[in-house]
RNA sequence: GCCCGAGUGGCUCAACUGGAUAGAGCAACGGCCUUCGAAGCCGUGGGUUGCAGGUUCGAAUCCUGCCUCGGGCGCCA
């Protein structure tokens, strides 16, 4: 299936770049995250159990006892939800249990909290348990027991936080799949950082992802591509009467116009094409315009921190027969009719609010059909999973490439694929909005981007918010106030982290980890318990993002837990005199450090040791 | 007109998917470096969560109807 060169460019996966299988017990914790979300917990995995698992169990077993009694029914089956607190009176932990389970229980919800807590089994690691409110039950933890998490840190350091949830399926990411007419922009930008950042996510969710770039390098924009290169050729401007009517008027087609007539190669993908430089050769204009932008775009791409598994080249479809087949296959699926000369899919027998058009009246097709043929193409390569990243202004193709794969009879899920869809970004400079439009001209690029803000800051910005908000870009912003940016923050706290062992080490008070970790229950401070019990939501939260595809959860957990580092930092003093002492709070450092990298490995963003 | 997304301090965004007093960062103001990195910390001011109803112990979150903004509704991609 892969080997018959239908795709443009197979890539070696970059074994230092993804985290592969690890020697610590995942698949366990996979179950744990499972057991919060209401399942039976499996007893007697491990007596290191993170807080949030420990009072599940509690729960779990009141619950029990409370049904044998008669106090509560023994059907009911309440998913139990434990939260961590925002106000520190409200202890590390609470639970809604009582409110949820008053009315099946015919019983007013304080005392049914207080009969819970009664069943509550004894615990060591629990060191106060309150009713408060209308009912919620609040958990203090002892400090020992929140502090085993250091401990659970240390032993699977890179692992920590990753699970298995995805038991390994394979799952496409399609994202950025920009025209080869252009040079990227900050949208593309957007796409990329998500689409990324999200591939990463799946991979620490157990998913075996394979990022593809979909290249649409026939139809009408590549004409015009082709005809505004050999205008440029003959020394036209876009001012000039003679300019092709939707051209690309930017400066960018002047580069590819000297290219071509200077002969230049340029390698592509997995080919290098070499310009003929025959001002009327439309087809060698074409070839070399596509293969120029297409280098072009990878270099940006890669700049960025981002590469692809897979370039999927629309040609391709057309040169293997898949679109002929795909428009056979509709046919005789009985959802075509013939009007006006052009063949129409009845894309409303599956919900769109009018029929496509599936090949003109002059006998091309139009992008709608090569779509569904690619996407034909993805579930036969076995993908029951596919994410398509993109931006909003596509999303009246979702129901149009469904409705394409319906009714094609050929067995394909009805909401399959799925989508994530990033909404528009607006760029502003100095107050004034710039378009980003390939046919106005100028815009700006993800490449004026990354060198004038730096990548990691650019990546951080693009993914940090949830696809669904409208951004604003703001250049001047990003450029003259880079310190600003909370990426900085994240970072610097990792360096502060190092920069304390590096003191440790030069003090010749190095660090020794297991007098710390032997000494985690003197780390008492209120900030420092705050500190374990954010790490201790780690695991949580990348399982949580995965599940709903949002990449900026990760970013905002991190800046809380830089903050919280920050302040926890300036208040407690580590290189203290006592080295048990010391050493604990080196460990909590350390720990901290730890899930920083991991979180940011995830937005592909670094983790410098000094800034 | 129909479809999708959004509306939260002056600005950019959160709110663990229905929980407790709606939180951060910029911007403003006042403090903290002869002590581990001040790209940091502490504090002050700033809100009828677009509007109106509804659902319930409880709503920024769910339902209905309006309003505003962005995007889409092509035999362009």
């Amino acid at each position: 299936m892969h080997d018959n060169g239908r795709f443009g460019h197979h890539r070696e996966p970059l074994r230092g770049r993804r985290p592969d299988a690890h020697p610590f017990g995942a698949p366990r914790y996979a179950a744990r995250i499972f057991a919060i979300n209401g399942e039976r917990p499996s007893p007697g995995l491990s007596n290191r159990l993170i807080m949030k698992e420990t009072i599940l169990e509690l729960l779990t077993a009141a619950l029990d006892t409370l049904k044998h009694q008669g106090v509560l029914p023994a059907d009911v089956a309440p998913s139990i939800k434990i939260d961590a607190t925002k106000d520190k009176a409200h202890g590390d932990y609470a639970t809604n249990l009582a409110l949820m389970l008053a009315k099946p229980a015919g019983k007013p919800p304080r005392a049914l909290a207080e009969a819970l807590i009664d069943a509550l089994p004894e615990s060591s690691a629990l060191s106060r348990v309150d009713i408060a409110g209308p009912g919620f039950i609040n958990f203090f933890a002892n400090t020992e027991a929140a502090a085993q998490v250091i401990t659970t840190i240390f032993e699977q350091g890179d692992a920590f936080g990753r699970n298995q949830n995805g038991n390994n399926e394979q799952v496409q990411v399609e994202f950025v799949s920009a025209n080869p007419t252009g040079p990227l922009h900050v949208g593309h930008g957007r796409g990329a950082a998500i689409g990324d950042s999200l591939s990463r996510l799946l991979e620490a969710s157990g998913y075996a992802v394979t990022r593809e770039f979909y290249y649409n390098d026939a139809g009408a924009q590549i004409d015009n591509l082709m005809l505004s290169v050999a205008a440029r050729v003959k020394g036209l401007e876009p001012s000039d009467p003679a300019w092709p009517k939707d051209g690309y008027r930017g400066e960018y087609i002047k580069d590819v116009a000297r290219a071509y007539m200077s002969g230049e190669t340029v390698t592509a993908g997995d080919r290098a094409t070499t310009a003929k430089g025959d001002p009327t050769d439309e087809s060698a204009i074409r070839d070399f315009a596509v293969a120029y932008l297409r280098r072009e775009q990878d270099l940006d791409l890669r700049a960025f921190g981002v590469e692809f598994d897979v370039y999927f080249l629309e040609s391709a479809l057309y040169r293997d027969h898949k679109v002929d087949e795909t428009v056979k296959a509709l046919v005789s699926g009985g959802h075509t009719y013939e009007s006006d000369g052009a063949l129409w899919l009845k894309t409303t027998d599956f919900g769109d609010d009018k029929d496509r058009v599936m090949r003109k009246r002059e006998g091309g097709y139009t992008y709608f059909l090569p779509d569904v043929a690619y996407h034909l193409d993805k579930w036969n390569r076995g993908f029951t999973t596919v994410i398509n990243e993109q931006g909003a202004d596509h999303h009246s193709t979702i129901t149009r490439v469904r409705a394409g794969l319906q009714a094609l009879n050929a067995g394909i899920p009805q909401n399959w694929p799925d989508y994530v869809l990033h909404q528009m970004v607006l760029v502003t400079r100095s107050g004034q909005e710039v378009k980003i439009s390939k046919r106005a001209g100028s815009y700006v690029t993800l490449r004026d981007l990354i060198d004038e803000v730096g990548r990691d800051a650019t990546r951080y910005f693009l993914v940090a918010r949830a696809a669904t908000s409208q951004m604003t870009f703001d250049i001047d912003l990003a450029r003259s106030q880079t310190n600003d940016n909370p990426v900085y923050y994240i970072q610097y706290a990792h360096a502060r982290v190092c920069s304390v062992l590096r003191k440790a080490e030069r003090d010749d008070r190095a660090f020794d980890s297991s007098e710390g970790l032997a000494n985690l229950a003197l780390l008492e401070d209120d900030r420092e318990k705050n500190l374990m019990n954010r790490l201790a939501a780690w695991p949580e939260l990348v399982a949580r993002a995965a599940a709903a595809r949002e990449p900026y959860q990760v970013a905002q957990y991190l800046q809380e837990l830089a903050g919280e580092f920050h302040s926890c930092y300036n208040a407690v003093k580590v290189m203290v005199d006592d080295s048990a002492t010391r050493n604990a709070r080196l460990c909590l450092g350390v720990a901290v450090r730890q899930v920083l990298r991991n979180g940011l490995a995830i937005l592909g963003v670094s983790a410098p040791e000094e800034m």
